[in-house]
DNA sequence: GCAAAAGTGTTTGGATTACACCCATGC
DNA sequence: GCATGGGTGTAATCCAAACACTTTTGC
């Protein structure tokens, strides 16, 4: 047996992380951009990703780049799809991973740092033209999180960590595309350990709604010991 | 912004693929492994895999080495996880992209082939010390698996073409770790397209089940056309 | 006839659907 | 009071679990 290629050859590949960061304001979800002041593609946006050091592991990686870029700190990140079409980096064999995050906007300020000159979350259906296949990737990791919220409690990821049933039923709406009939909504999550907290919302022009908390101790328990399966 | 590290220096590494080949037979499911007869770890069981060339699409590239090592052809193979671990290989960086497939068994040959020795389908319960990470990289895919028999129809490329369908709840029953009760599996599976063949098993010593076949054309049908999702 | 598994029917209770209605708040 | 959503109740239907039963084959 023998490679087509001095085996010295392989060795000459580089690997990248894209973090592909979704949020939900205004009814919409939004993923989180960075503009680029460095070659290739100066100038234009890209999600933030950059290059893995030699002696460093995935997830590690995928946090310090985030946090280099944008400043955000803490962030939850999970592996997604790997990109590795021969033609995608303009300087070289660069493959690429994916991770992604769900976060709320609110509670978090990113800001351009590094070389990103600046930050900006985009509407889904406004993202603009990408770097490199940066498209692609925001759209497949997009695809497969729409399948999570079905069989996982990613939701509340999204949403505020109080929010009202209603916000709750807009997300889904929004994401699936779908209408749903607000008391049959509120039956099916009777079943999805939910806190509910004395407090109300504050400012709107109607009847403020009850806030509630994903129970997060309460479903893992779940998990463990009733086999429980969010479904959605 | 500067790295810690010359640029050309992030150009060293390597990128290979593994493949988890899942099978079903004697009630277990099966994963396909062959003895390695190649340096690193020569003479040591692992699943199939290989270095990516510099101007190969990852597909591609996953088809060529399974090909290669066992003979297999027209496998359709998935993109799982990625293994990025800095010691995982021996011999550098190499960062490997699992690939996996589920297959009839019995419908293939698999012969060891190139620098694979032997190969072997090992009941999941029992596969022996792996080379590399490869054991993690198995049972890892077969956890991501063994969710997506929730939502998709993949128990038929377990299963042989015509199948009877006390062995589809079997199957499910292994993966699932339960116990069904035969009539209401048979309601659950009713909304199910499968096709009643005209057909009984033989040489069995009891009263011989009918045989079915997964209607895949009116399944994408359905998917398209109804929104319909399979749900296990 | 007997063993073994195929295959069906019935009951019950819990979810899902469609739809109507009342409630609390700002203005 | 009225507009705006918040929040609830009901009846019809569907679905799932538990369990008993009948049928068809090999031997």
């Amino acid at each position: 047996m023998s490679y087509k290629i001095k085996f010295d050859h392989f060795f000459s590949y580089s690997f990248s992380l894209d973090c592909a960061i979704f949020g939900y304001k205004d009814g919409k979800i939004h993923v989180l951009l960075i503009k680029r002041a460095m070659e290739p593609f100066s100038g234009e946006w890209a999600i933030p990703g950059d290059l893995v050091y030699p002696d460093e592991d995935l997830p590690d990686a995928a946090s310090r780049i985030l946090t280099e870029l944008t400043k955000l700190e803490g962030v939850d990140l999970h592996q997604g799809q790997t990109f590795g079409n021969p033609g995608r980096h303009p300087q070289g064999r660069v493959i690429t991973c994916a991770y992604f995050a769900l976060v709320r906007i609110d509670d978090l300020k990113a800001e351009a740092d590094s070389w990103a000159e600046e930050v900006m979350w985009a509407p889904l259906n406004e993202v603009p033209n990408l770097a490199f296949d940066h498209r692609e990737i925001v759209m497949s990791t997009y695809e497969d999180l729409k399948k999570k919220l079905h069989s996982e409690p990613i939701c509340f990821n999204l949403l505020p960590e109080k929010f009202a049933l209603n916000e709750m039923q807009q997300l889904y709406e929004y994401a699936y595309d779908v209408e749903m009939d607000k008391a049959n909504f509120r039956k099916k999550i009777k079943s999805i350990p939910l806190v509910t907290l004395n407090e109300k919302q504050k400012n709107v022009k109607h009847r403020p709604a009850k806030l509630f908390r994903f129970d997060e101790e309460r479903y893992k328990q779940l998990v463990e010991e009733e086999n429980y399966l969010f479904r959605m």
